[in-house]
DNA sequence: GTTATATTCAACCATGCGGTTGAATATAGG
DNA sequence: CCTATATTCAACCGCATGGTTGAATATAAC
């Protein structure tokens, strides 16, 4: 069961997008930071860092928790965890040396169509993204 | 050797951050698809499915052939495999029981800090993300 | 050659994103 | 109480994104 809708994989992937935030993920595999602890690295203002960080909060990969007067921010390896579930689903791909003969039927075909015969292969659809819970 | 550079995995990670595209190369899984079958699906105009389609040539997760009148599009593996080893990098806080661990950490902490003594994790920055190099 | 099909290109538009600054809030410490 | 520290909030800005439309290009078909 790999089904995440698909405004979660958008915010989720949508996070990972960016390599500041990549970069404080990078740092909370190492523990809990506070705010102010995960911005200092970035040549930014604090708001802007603390921007980000609400960016990976809405994707469910921070949890960030007020502990006096400051707030500590822990990693949320769920998350990140989907986002995996949602490429292994094309993991065949490259695992398999399907691909190699997917290179080779490619090539195949594109002679084949060269010399003559056309629309041989792809010529069927798998049911379509059903609009609305797609991926 | 994971080692992949922000912009790259900036455009990786954004071409997938969108269920349109998600789509799409859902429907190359099947197979090569021309430009016209990728974007039959979906409520938009032709122009803004092409556009899609060269974010995903861009992320360099699809190929595009001319063949004839048409362009075809082909599933391009490699770049899925490279957001999935770049999140392999984290795979052990869900894997090992390791996330499980940390919660019992963190609580323990969380009491001994309400009960006094401050500041006890997590106070050691991992080498910072080098500005330029990172994730 | 003319017409139809498949796709791109260019201009444009609204919205969202990443950044800034300055003020507001809340807690800690002298 | 007053001040310093840690963080958020709100308003603003420039630019990229995702979408539109209409014209341009190239191949296929008649």
């Amino acid at each position: 069961m790999v089904e995440y809708n698909d405004a979660t994989l958008d915010t989720l992937f949508h996070a990972l997008g960016d390599s500041t935030r990549r970069g404080m993920l990078h740092e909370l595999a190492g523990g809990e930071r506070t705010v102010g602890q995960l911005a200092e690295p970035y040549a930014m203002s604090l708001a802007a860092a603390a921007k980000h960080i609400q960016v990976l909060e809405g994707a469910r990969l921070v949890h960030k928790e007020r502990r006096g007067r400051m707030h500590v921010c822990r990693l949320e390896p769920q998350a990140l965890r989907r986002a995996s579930d949602w490429l292994r689903y094309y993991e065949r791909f490259w695992n398999t040396r399907l691909d190699v003969l997917e290179n080779l039927l490619r090539d195949a075909d594109a002679k084949a169509s060269s010399t003559g015969a056309a629309g041989t292969r792809a010529p069927r659809r798998t049911p379509p993204p059903p609009k609305g819970k797609r991926s």
